[in-house]
DNA sequence: AACGCCTCTGCAAACGTTTGCAACAGAAAA
DNA sequence: TTTTCTGTTGCAAACGTTTGCAGAGGCGTT
């Protein structure tokens, strides 16, 4: 009979659980937030009891009660290649990472993909949306002046990106220049003197590892030009295999912004009879598992990205906290493979 | 002066942008959620406040109110080889059209990465957090019982995976057997006769794909055999080394698990000097985009993940509305390459 | 016996929306 | 003029927690 009535009740609000263990829902509502101030035996018997029905609080009322949601925002801005980079390996890396850590400290993540051009307003909404205590950013894009703007009156947002002298927003990410002069230094060091920068300049990223690798250029003497190059596998294959039939002989090095680029390049390379390295050298970024899987495996520079996750979310928590904090930029490393 | 008093006066609650146009906070929140029953001309008051300020409705307060919340949770249970799976490319590329199909639906989304073994309970505190209006679930892993016990008392939940015979969850996959046996035939087409079969078999996906593989081994009279491996790529190629070096020269044909094991395969074939395809054919499962860039490139059997996407959601939704569904069983396809 | 203190519990007011119901004004119908 | 209707608005009660405050005992001290 008990076992029937016990198994009948539906137990969904701490009031149903406080009048079958007959306290009242404060009591409950302590006993299970683990408060010291409620007596063992009772904060027993309602445990047990809480057990029994796997009655879980509601975190709705509990967020709004308290004003915090115990959920991180992450927003990913699409650029203008729209399709791509939510499914691109390294974005997605970095946000299983995330969610790691971020499961670690007790918080729940909450992915929005965003098309700023769309809808400009964005990181406003999320932000006032109520939902969140905190948002994380993957990727400038080209947003940065919004995020500068929001930065201002926001405290607890980090960002995944470039870091730009005296910018305001707290920023987590590689040292973009210095990868690319490790990667132009590279390149000459195995004998290239005209470098090819295959991939798109406009994200602030990709300028700054080609103004890294035009900054060991100049300096050594070596000759590098940009060869503009959507991101998408669908459309840089074809963008790529043009290009090389236009700089047809007179390109000895290549450094592609990403190791997904490097690998389209291995392939149209070898399409055109090209040698890699003997006649021309190749590196990469990110270093993503493909690197190790290609013919000639990729020379390529490394970003630390489970670091780089940490780094977030130890930033984010002590800007939820509501301390300033500094940016952190991470250093890059060449890991030398085949391809040059 | 107006416009000192606007900019200073922080309009965060509905009530304040009601005082502000003079109205009652009923009428606001009727106004902003666009009912017929207010005034055009009060709602455009109301509207110019509203965007004049930034002023956004607490999702949590409205959520409450309303019993739901506009968030769909999507959970990721690693199983065994738990680093692995949360950045595997197929899984993230699935999140990643989720993601754009939730978003399109005005949905947002809640990812939750779970390791059953340290929290069994995982699927009702997900579901019973309040949190979220339903949950896909992305692979069953070895929690199938969990998630049937569950589905029985839960209609909104949508899993990824596979359909077993009379199971009560709904479910969208490929026809994981079917697959196999696409493989298989296609290995023996091309002249293997002693077939292996590379990756995990415990969870059911796999075992399914295997145990298409057989069916046709069986009827075509070739041999076959499962060569346990793990799924994260550090673990799998020394294991597919070894794997290769005890069956020397008995293997002419490979059926691996997923793309990400044939690239690996690829390369230790490689190493050993073994030619694919002409010694040892090689399909592979999935058709991610590393499958077009290995050499030579893969033969493998495609799913289609951005159907497999819209498909949940869509089920999702009619489930939200009450219906109870069908499962999903999505064709493979074979895509012929130049691995076997 | 009176008092103070300490531990535990209950009460009720928030948190910010939504929504059923009632009220009101003005217009149209009687 | 009174009545009925229609189109808008306000009122106030939810939604399920959390938490400051006060009260109720119990126990030790003076």
């Amino acid at each position: 009979m008990s076992d029937e009535r016990t198994t009948r009740t539906a137990v969904r609000t701490i009031t149903d659980l406080a009048r079958l263990a007959g306290v009242s829902p404060g009591t409950v509502s302590r006993a299970l937030a683990g408060k010291s101030l409620v007596n063992a035996k009772t904060r027993e018997k309602i445990e047990a009891i809480a057990r029994e029905h796997g009655f879980r609080p509601n975190q709705m009322a509990s967020g709004l009660r308290r004003q915090k949601t115990g959920v991180i925002g992450v927003a990913i801005p699409l650029g203008h290649d729209v399709r791509q980079q939510i499914s691109d390996t390294f974005f997605m890396t970095l946000l299983g990472h995330l969610a790691d850590e971020l499961t670690l400290e007790g918080y729940d993540l909450m992915l929005r993909r965003v098309v700023p051009e769309d809808d400009p307003d964005w990181l406003d909404r999320f932000i006032g949306s109520g939902m969140i205590d905190g948002v994380i950013v993957i990727g400038q894009s080209d947003q940065f002046v919004r995020i500068e703007d929001v930065a201002d009156g926001y405290l607890p947002m980090v960002v995944w990106g470039n870091h730009q002298q005296g910018q305001r927003h707290c920023v987590v990410g590689t040292d973009n220049r210095l990868g690319g002069r490790m990667a132009a230094e590279r390149l000459i060091a195995a004998g290239a003197r005209r470098i090819a920068f295959v991939g798109d300049t406009t994200p602030i990223e990709f300028a700054a590892r080609f103004a890294g690798a035009e900054d060991v250029a100049q300096r050594m003497g070596a000759d590098i030009v940009a060869l503009p190059t959507h991101l998408s596998p669908d459309r840089a294959s074809d963008e790529i295999a043009r290009h090389l039939a236009a700089a047809d002989g007179r390109i000895d090095g290549i450094f592609a912004a990403t190791d997904t680029l490097a690998a389209l390049c291995l392939t149209a390379l070898r399409d055109r009879g090209i040698a890699v390295p003997d006649t021309v050298r190749l590196v990469g970024f990110d270093d993503l598992p493909i690197a190790r899987q290609t013919v000639p495996p990729l020379t390529t520079v490394r970003q630390d990205i489970a670091a780089g996750a940490r780094g977030m979310v130890q930033l984010l928590l002590r800007r939820l906290a509501g301390e300033e904090t500094e940016s952190l930029v991470l250093p890059p490393q060449l890991v030398i493979r085949q391809s040059s």
